[in-house]
RNA sequence: GCGCCUGUAGCUCAGCUGGAUAGAGCGUCGGACUACGAAUCCGUAGGUCGGGGGUUCGAAUCCCUCCAGGCGUACCA
């Protein structure tokens, strides 16, 4: 589409340039937008202005000049000089029927393109620890990681989605320690327990499972210890929630698996020369590369840092031959970037291969009001008790409304409500309402060929309505690969409900289905496959569903 | 103190590498179903883009500075 556009202009600059009213070979950075107003025309750009200082005349002369062989092309209707010095472009409407025909033939691919060219990247987000079960924030982290993965696919990446598991640490010693103690209650014993230890319900419910497992003399019973037992029990919830969810991962990588591979890391910083010892620990010079202060990798006591397994976690990924990572953290974690860059650039990399998004709060809310979140019982709201409260669909979209490092506000009964003001419904609506519309038709028995072999089929679709329809849906293809490049998957929120919009309004102004005028009546049909086509694209990008009835 | 994020309509937020008259939803107010789904649409009102400088043909967007809010600044994980 828009390549195209450019194609017209980079012919008129050649031509122009070999008739001489074009001087300068310097390449200019062409910007070619959609203007907002019509009479602007389809497409528009600056180029006269970033040319006339290298003319030196002025823009709009040098405009005029362009304007006239631009028009030359047979997609263009007119071209128009305005303003300072813009191009305006006027395109034929068979440009856009056959824009629309490019949507029914793409199909379920219409979207997707080579931006990534096959490069390996990986996404590696939620890698909760597995201490607990997931909260809201670990949802939002979910459904951005899995949109963005899909977008970067559908952009032609080679994704690949990875959960870091945490089970090195103690944290996961505390949570052994936790279902023991409750074990022993069970067995009628008196328990304290420490700061340290879990308290939620969950932590019971892991204690009578083991217990109800030993009692069967299970395979548990002996060679698995009770921590091992509970990091197992609880990554199953975690799987289960995020089954339920509808985010699968490629690869479940586990921190315990690095082991030597820390001492390797640390080995190579080493001999690199950023690694020095003082006050009996082993430091990292992160501070000459970026970071506020040096950073230890080996503590005093002998224990590795959090930190030195972190290095040795991307240095591994790296090794897996990955040429781009994203790592999606929670916005608290921000002031870590500093040091896992610094980490990479003394392993010889380069730091930008990596992209981080940080994910921010979310307050849920309950028809305008916080819901109030007992920090002290350490009891959160649980994304399963939000999608057991609101549907997947819901829950997903809510958490990608928003860029994900502004702070979000879900608002639950907002989320469950099935009017306009819930975007969710509103965007499913519209595919529930094309695929209404054409049942109605079918009845009425006007059939579509299963594919459009002649283009002519569309040309009655040359309404101005009909036009801003396809544009819209013409939009969809740069708006992936945009989302890819800038990782920003809110966009597609934006545009699925501007998309909705736009379909609602035309429905309302214009018959689809007409007995007397079927020529018209089949094409709009074709405009309404494809629209259905493109939001239910979009929809699959964010993993909701596209509902046929609702 | 230093660092990161945020500040755009009454509310919640978009605004792509600087572009022409700053947009949307909700909420206001007023309209539209004896034809394809009113879970919809149409119209109306509402803004010194936090303040102040600068860069240039042109700034919500880039630079500096100040103000306000959030977060981070561990030999924790």
């Amino acid at each position: 589409m828009r390549g195209s556009v450019a194609g017209i202009i980079s012919e008129a600059l050649k031509a122009a340039r070999q008739d001489g009213s074009i001087t300068s070979a310097d390449e200019v950075n062409v910007i070619i937008e959609k203007p907002k107003l019509p009479k602007f025309g389809d497409y528009s750009t600056n180029i006269a202005m970033l040319l006339a200082p290298k003319e030196k005349r002025a823009p709009r002369d040098i405009a005029a000049q362009l304007a006239e062989k631009i028009a030359a092309s047979d997609t263009v209707d007119k071209s128009e000089v305005a303003g300072p010095g813009f191009i305006n472009i006027f395109l034929k409407p068979s440009y856009w029927t056959g824009v629309l025909m490019e949507v029914l033939e793409m199909d379920g691919d219409f979207g997707t393109s080579e931006y990534g060219a096959g490069k390996k990247v990986q996404v590696e987000f939620v890698s909760a620890n597995p201490t607990g079960p997931l909260h809201i924030g670990h949802g939002r982290g979910a459904a951005v990681g899995d949109a963005l993965a899909n977008i970067l696919k559908a952009a032609g990446f080679d994704v690949t989605k990875e959960f870091y598991i945490n089970d090195a640490g103690k944290q996961v010693k505390n949570l052994g320690e936790s279902v023991d103690l409750r074990r022993r209650e069970y067995l009628g014993e008196d328990i304290e327990l420490g700061e340290n230890h879990y308290k939620g319900d969950y932590i019971k419910d892991i204690a009578l499972t083991y217990l109800k497992h030993q009692e069967e003399g299970g395979v548990l019973g002996g060679s698995s210890s009770i921590e091992d037992f509970a990091c197992e029990a609880m990554l199953s919830l975690v799987r289960t929630d995020l089954a339920a969810f509808g985010v699968e991962f490629d690869e479940w990588f586990s921190e315990s698996s690095l082991d030597k591979k820390i001492d390797e890391a640390i080995e190579e910083l080493r001999e690199k020369g950023h690694v020095y010892d003082k006050d009996g620990a082993v430091w990292f010079r992160t501070e000459a590369l970026g970071d506020d202060k040096d950073r230890v990798l080996i503590k005093a006591d002998g224990e590795r840092t959090y930190f030195a397994s972190d290095i040795a976690y991307h240095r591994d990924k790296l090794h897996r031959g990955f040429e781009g990572l994203v790592d999606i953290w929670g916005a608290d974690h921000h002031g870590y970037e500093a040091r896992v860059r610094a980490s990479l650039k003394a392993l010889g990399y380069d730091d930008s291969l990596l992209s981080i998004i940080f994910i921010q709060m979310v307050s849920l809310m309950r028809e305008g009001v916080p819901v109030q979140m007992g920090k002290r019982s350490g009891e959160f709201i649980t994304l399963r008790h939000v999608i057991d409260e609101v549907g997947r669909d819901a829950c997903r979209y809510f958490f990608l409304m928003r860029k994900a490092d502004a702070q979000l506000d879900f608002d639950l009964e907002l989320a469950k409500k099935e009017a306009t003001e819930n975007p969710v419904y509103y965007v499913q609506y519209s595919h529930a309402r094309i695929c209404s519309i054409l049942d109605h038709a079918s009845a009425k028995s006007v059939k579509l060929p299963t594919e459009v072999t002649d283009i002519s089929v569309l040309s009655p679709l040359s309404s101005q309505g009909d036009i801003e329809l396809i544009k819209k849906l013409s939009a969809f293809e740069e708006l992936v690969t945009k989302c890819a490049e800038d990782m920003e998957p809110h966009r597609v929120t934006y545009y699925l409900q501007e998309l909705a919009g736009a379909f609602h309004s035309y429905y309302n102004a214009n018959r689809i289905v007409s007995e007397e005028e079927k020529d018209v009546t089949t094409a709009r049909l074709y405009l309404c496959v494809a629209v259905r086509t493109v939001i239910a694209n979009g929809l699959r990008l964010l993993g909701v569903s596209a509902p046929e009835k609702m």
